[in-house]
RNA sequence: GGGAGUUUAGCUCAGCUGGGAGAGCAUCUGCCUUACAAGCAGGGGGUCACAGGUUCGAGCCCUGUAACUCCCACCA
């Protein structure tokens, strides 16, 4: 019984069992092994509230293509994965689970019940994306698999944070942030998005206090923060107000005087070049404040309502507020116009509301110091960025970076390692739990309240997965990783934190190379959304077409960093691309099998050969190839220099395009084609040859491909013969090598020939209306070095021209006289058709290629000619410009006496 | 306002350091040829956004223009 492949492609059939043998074999540990290089990549954990999406799937298809590359060029390799607690989403997601199903806040439930709640769902839904990504195949280390808020990793942050206050890098401060009063906390300015929104300008007048002048007319899109205003601005030398600078006006309505102050902040194009200050809740009015030490009083609570500095609206969201505020400075004939007018506005990352700029205690990374070292990095080239040009993304979010605000009023999360004392009022940041005042010895300590910004612990992962603090071996050797690759999506929360938190704590760069890649749109080129619904979920389309044909429209869909479009006719064409391995597979395997399912002999490349066709041979000199091996085998080598060349610049979509062409175009279209008289010859001798070149070049091809779809090249590799040092599974097995052993040029020059004849041939018929299996008549007009090759071709023309009588000359009068013809470069073809042509097309036809080869005469010629292409241009491309010139002149010549003979039956 | 990207076949996109315009899909024609109709063979289809410039030679380099997209800044 033949072991051969299932008789269709189902990848349902074989992409789990072949997951789960990888898995069980160990074939994704890395360990440390000093003699080889290691190739480090880290997962960017995805939140434990995701499901894998597009997004993942790309991200994880380019890592994991790369790292299966990596590992089969012999290095350590290692991927990394984990999940991040992801603390805002999380607890949003947890929060609103307990007040659906049993109707609580997190504030009945108390913190300790919350969180243990938080760890239910941690439990329940974190490792499900993990199970998602071993449906894509992802070959990452599971035994190293981590979680940023294990123990490890808690450790870590601690440490980091308090090294980062010993030196005075992490400090306490009241100052102004980003809150967002649904999500109940601060965010840094990176979690801010910023959108336009229809607004308006509300003019109002504000009278003067001791009557000596009109009083001002100022612009402001939130009226609602009047109650806070402590001051008017105005440019010093603005001719309509310097007479009024350091006089007083009243706030509309509140009757509060504050002064008129002269600072460079108002533009005086602006509005009425005159501008309210509301130091609590504007950021730019937050720094004139302090430059006139004006008081900064917040009007509006942290649930964006008003307070009591807002007197009566007190109580009144922020937005009801502006409106009822409005229409009482209205009717009180404050209100001078309004105007239509955008307004950008500040959004939460997360809930997308509005955010408020509030006064608040937080706690922030002084980053002025920390940015410096993080941009040298990348200016002096230890890390770079592919494509280079996110590098000035990198630099200018890092040259204007503010203080961080990383403290999170939220309970799912790294808790600050900071301690009160109730009693002295000492502040105690520690490693270590505190209970006794090191200053007073009360006992009476609480622990700071607030968590982390996640992001603070994502930056440390590329070393706190290795055990950092503690200096293991892993981090020794694993560190710095070779690579990230992430969305540009994420180099402002992510890659630049890991960039500068590496530096500071290891003292060296967490990457060298940072691969960036674009956004998987959708067919219409929109983002993909929950809220449009327009997402393509990854499983479904794995379930539809197998991981491999996802993994390979993903991969080869991309140029780097810019986005793609989701298409359902890329992934079938993908799918479509393993069906044809598949079959061609199917037939190698049929053709080195007997009935009893045992390998038919092989040609041998030695007398020690084991005769099995181990794939990395490169010695062929003692097996009879014949031109069309040589010319495959020649194809092979070509290929892997490519793939070789286009990884390594981590082009996986021209690399991953190349072997497609290759296996369809070259190994299915020609080789096989040309081999299977062969195959089905008494030759015996030469079958082994066959079966030998056939095998050697699909096991070199499911090599190539395997980076991209490994499960089908690991399910075929699965049914070839294996040489005794060859590995059981093609995941641990070497990339193939070029060898110039492959070059065979004679080989080549001899089947190039040939399919430009036989192409020839078919076009002749196709045009002619005659079917492809017709057997004609052909005679060839060629001479001296040419019609050795074509000769030496005969075979290649004759199976697959279907030609039943091939002849050759290499004068014109032995050509039939009734004859279709077709110029080839060194050749000429005829085929008597008889009463098949119609001397009219035919005529037509020899016409149009007449002036196409005038037109390349003379284009080569005036090139040739031209004095300046002849001096300046380089040897080899005048000459081969001269060879091309010789080569049309020819064609052309003969494609003249054609059409006169043609053009004498028409009459 | 600052920065980046895009503009090539009907659609989606490739095109490496300048040297004869490519792929997939779609379309048309003909084929069930003993691995594959998820296939085979053949064909049609492009002023490479526009205008200048550099060069012997420009899809590619330079300048400018237009359209679209994204990021950052901007709540007078």
């Amino acid at each position: 019984m033949q072991k051969n492949l299932a008789k269709t492609y189902d990848p349902k059939d074989f992409e789990d069992r072949i997951y789960q043998t990888w898995e069980e074999e160990g074939c994704f540990r890395a360990e440390i092994n000093p003699d080889k290089k290691p190739f480090t990549i880290v997962m960017p954990p995805p939140n434990i509230t995701g499901q894998l999406h597009m997004g993942h799937a790309l991200d994880h298809t380019l890592q994991d293509g790369l790292t299966r590359y990596k590992r089969m060029q012999g290095y350590e390799a290692l991927w990394v994965p984990g999940s991040d607690h992801a603390s805002i989403a999380t607890e949003v997601k947890v929060v609103q689970k307990i007040r659906e199903e049993e109707g609580l806040e997190k504030e009945d439930l108390g913190r300790e019940e919350f969180l243990n709640r938080a760890w239910a769902w941690k439990r329940e839904y974190g490792g499900r994306i993990t199970k998602q990504c071993r449906k894509l195949g992802d070959s990452c280390d599971w035994s190293r698999e981590r979680f940023t808020m294990d123990e490890g990793c808690n450790n870590a942050v601690k440490e980091a944070f308090v090294r980062l206050y010993e030196k005075g890098l992490i400090y306490r401060g009241n100052r102004l942030i980003n809150w967002c009063p649904v999500c109940g906390t601060s965010l840094s300015d990176a979690e801010v998005e910023h959108n336009d929104k229809d607004g308006n300008y509300w003019y109002f007048k504000y009278p003067s206090v001791d009557g000596s002048f009109d009083g001002i007319i100022i612009a402001t899109s939130r009226p609602e923060t009047m109650f806070s205003d402590e001051a008017i601005a105005v440019q010093g030398d603005d001719p309509r107000y310097k007479d009024i600078v350091g006089k007083e006006v009243y706030l509309p309505l509140v009757n509060k005087a504050i002064p008129i102050i002269a600072d460079p902040y108002p533009d005086p194009e602006k509005g009425t070049g005159a501008v309210k200050i509301t130091p609590a809740h504007d950021f730019n009015d937050f720094e004139v404040g302090q430059r006139h030490d004006l008081p900064c009083v917040s009007c509006i609570n942290e649930d964006a309502t008003m307070n009591s500095l807002a007197g009566k609206y007190e109580g009144m969201d922020r937005y009801e507020c502006r409106k009822a505020w409005v229409k009482d400075l209205e009717d009180a004939g404050y209100l001078v116009k309004i105007e239509k007018m955008v307004i950008p506005e500040g959004e939460c990352y997360r809930c997308h509301s509005a955010i408020e700029p509030m006064l608040s205690d937080q706690w922030f990374v002084a980053m002025e110091e920390l940015a410096k070292p993080a941009i040298e990095a990348v200016k002096n080239g230890t890390s770079r960025f592919i494509p280079e040009r996110f590098d000035k993304t990198y630099y200018h979010w890092l040259e204007g970076i503010k203080d961080w605000c990383i403290s999170r009023q939220l309970w799912w999360g790294h808790r600050i390692p900071a301690y009160y004392c109730d009693d002295c009022g000492e502040l105690i940041v520690s490693r270590e739990d505190v209970k006794v005042c090191p200053k007073c010895g009360s006992t009476h300590i609480r622990q700071d309240e607030d968590v982390l910004d996640t992001w603070f612990s994502s930056a440390l992962w590329p070393f706190s997965v290795f055990g950092w603090p503690e200096k293991t071996p892993d981090l020794e050797y694993f560190y710095p990783t070779t690579t990230m690759i992430t969305g540009y999506d994420i180099i402002f929360f992510w890659v630049v934190r890991m960039m500068f938190s590496g530096l500071e704590y290891m003292g060296e760069v967490p990457f060298y190379d940072i691969y960036i890649h674009g956004l998987v749109r959708d067919a219409q080129g929109r983002k993909m959304s929950k809220s449009l619904g327009n997402g393509i979920d990854p499983l479904e389309m794995i379930d539809k077409y197998g991981a491999d044909a996802l993994r390979f429209m993903l991969s080869t869909g991309i140029s780097p960093g810019n986005d793609m479009r989701f298409q359902t006719e890329k992934i079938e064409s993908a799918r479509n691309f393993a069906n044809k391995l598949w079959n061609a597979s199917r037939f190698v395997i049929m053709n080195i099998q007997d009935e009893d399912g045992n390998f038919k002999e092989m040609a041998k490349c030695c007398s020690d050969c084991c005769g099995k066709v181990c794939a990395n041979t490169t010695d062929f000199s003692n097996i009879p190839l014949k031109n069309e091996d040589k010319w495959m085998l020649n194809k092979i080598n070509d290929a892997i220099e490519y793939v070789n060349n286009a990884m390594d610049r981590y082009d996986l979509a021209l690399a991953g395009q190349r072997v497609y062409d290759l296996i369809w175009n070259e190994y299915c279209d020609w080789y096989i084609e040309l081999v299977k008289a062969r195959l089905w010859s008494d030759d015996e001798e030469d079958k082994k040859v066959v079966r030998f070149t056939l095998i050697m070049c699909l096991k070199n091809m499911l090599k190539l491909l395997h980076p991209f779809m490994p499960f089908i090249t690991e399910e075929i590799w699965g049914f070839l013969p294996h040489g005794d040092d060859e590995p059981k599974f093609l995941i641990g097995a070497a990339w193939p090598e070029t060898s110039l052993s492959y070059i065979y040029p004679e080989a080549v020059k001899t089947l190039e020939m040939a399919m430009d004849a036989i192409k020839a041939i078919r076009n002749i018929k196709a045009e002619k209306g005659v079917v492809p299996s017709k057997k004609i008549k052909v005679t060839v007009l060629s001479e001296g070095d040419r019609a050795k090759y074509i000769k030496a071709g005969e075979p290649y023309l004759v199976s697959l021209g279907n030609i039943s009588e091939l002849t050759y000359t290499d004068s014109k009068a032995d050509i039939p006289a009734d004859a279709v013809s077709a110029v080839i470069d060194g050749a000429e073809i005829y085929v008597p058709l008889d009463e098949l042509v119609d001397y009219k097309e035919e005529f037509e036809r020899l016409t149009k290629e007449k002036k196409r080869l005038e037109g390349e005469v003379k284009r080569s010629t005036g090139m040739l000619n031209n004095p300046g292409f002849v001096s300046k241009a380089p040897e080899a491309k005048i000459q081969s410009e001269r060879d091309k010139l010789v080569k049309y002149e020819e064609m052309l010549d003969k494609v003249t006496k054609q059409l006169e003979s043609v053009s004498a039956k028409i009459k």
